[in-house]
Parts: structure tokens; C-alpha cells; sequence
DNA sequence: GGTATGATTGACT
DNA sequence: GTCAATCATACCA
């Protein structure tokens, strides 16, 4: 498991140290190559307009999950940093599928393997996360969390999909890796982002 | 009460 | 490249 406050400090930290690591649900999932990071006082984060019944999860300890909907359509899964009260996460947007590929090719029968947990919605839906799971603690079933294996590249470049705050270099990636929900420019790679 | 806007994806021109 | 699905939230009346 990560240590216990791996998830205790800055959320722009936690996005970059959560590339590598390796995530399961229910057993499900794979090692960990796309994040992005949301802070309170970031206007395109959704704690930036304060608490509400959707964020409540934010606003809770560091350590947990936040999930929400997106679209109306997907969900998507945040681990929730900092301390309590601070409104930061981290958005998973892809991981590399590692460990129950029989289960996600079930889930998502139109995907082939390197799109399977390419993207915030697709992941969730591979990996079955749902609105259930919003507030659960990450250090107990059904979530597992694994130390990254061994260091790698990692890139930096602005977040996808967002219409505020669009050149903080928040969203993090494990470089050259085929699971991307997107590639990342080459003017942000080997950039290293503020802490 | 109404209406606009998404931390997205998949289908289509 | 364009566009619809689909709904919680925010904002306005």
C-alpha cells in the first residue's frame, strides 16, 4: 500500500507522484499514466464556488475518493488531497490495463485494450467505479493502491476539457505511454510543473 | 419556474 | 472536423 500521507500535501505533488502507481478496483486496474490536478482556488475546479451536495467528497479528509458525473453520462474518479477542507483532488484520466482484462473487455466490449482506461469516463466504466463509491476511503476494499514499480518520465502539459484556468500545467503523464487519453505536446515534454 | 454549462465519449460528415 | 446524449448544478426571473 502507499503510505498513509501519501495524499497529505499539495495536490499538484500528488498528481505527479500518482504516475507509476498502480491502481485496483474490486481487483481490476493497472498502473496509473494520466492525472490531473484541482485546487479550491482554481476557477475551473468544481470546489472553486465553495461546498455543495456533488463535492461534499472534496471537503473531506485526504485519502478518499470523490466521484462524480460527467456529461450526465460518465463518471469519473478523483482521490481527494491535501487536508480536510482544502476542496483539492486529483482526476484520474487513464491507466494502463494490468490486471483484470477478462472483467474490462466485458464492460467495454467496443474497446480494444489501448483504449480501454484511455480517459476519465472510459476508465471508470472498465474499471466499475460509480457514484457508490463517492467518499470511500482508497486505503480499503474495494480500492488498492501499489507503489509506483520504479521511476519513470514523466510530462507535463495543460488539462483537458476544462474553459477556465487553461494554461496551468496540471495534467501529468507517464511519457511515451500508448494508454494516454491524448499525447502530450512536445513543447511540455520533460517540463517540470510547479509544486 | 426556465435556461445555460460542463474535469466526456462515440457516431457521423 | 461536427454534434447529440443526458443531468446535476448554477444562475436568473
Amino acid at each position: 500500500m502507499l503510505e498513509p500521507d501519501f495524499f497529505a500535501r499539495d495536490v499538484v505533488s500528488v498528481a505527479r507522484a500518482l504516475i507509476g502507481v498502480r491502481l485496483a478496483v474490486a481487483g481490476v486496474g493497472g498502473t496509473i499514466v494520466e492525472t490531473e490536478a484541482y485546487h479550491h482556488e482554481d476557477p475551473a475546479s468544481h470546489s472553486f464556488n465553495g461546498r455543495t451536495q456533488r463535492n461534499a467528497a472534496m471537503f473531506g479528509p485526504p485519502g478518499r475518493a470523490y466521484v462524480y458525473r460527467s456529461y450526465g453520462i460518465h463518471w469519473c474518479l478523483n482521490f481527494v488531497c491535501e487536508a480536510e477542507g482544502s476542496g483539492s483532488a486529483v482526476l484520474l484520466r487513464a491507466i494502463e490495463p494490468e490486471a483484470g482484462l477478462e472483467e474490462m473487455r466485458d464492460r467495454r466490449w467496443r474497446a480494444d485494450t489501448r483504449l480501454r482506461c484511455a480517459g476519465p469516463g472510459r476508465l471508470t466504466q472498465s474499471l466499475g467505479v460509480t457514484g457508490s463509491m463517492d467518499g470511500l476511503a482508497l486505503d480499503a476494499a474495494p480500492f488498492a493502491l501499489l507503489p509506483a514499480a520504479g521511476p519513470g518520465e514523466i510530462v507535463a502539459g495543460p488539462r483537458i476539457g476544462i474553459s477556465r484556468a487553461i494554461d496551468l500545467p496540471w495534467r501529468f503523464g507517464l511519457a511515451g505511454s500508448r494508454f494516454l487519453s491524448r499525447p502530450f505536446g512536445r513543447a511540455q515534454r520533460g517540463q517540470v510543473a510547479p509544486a
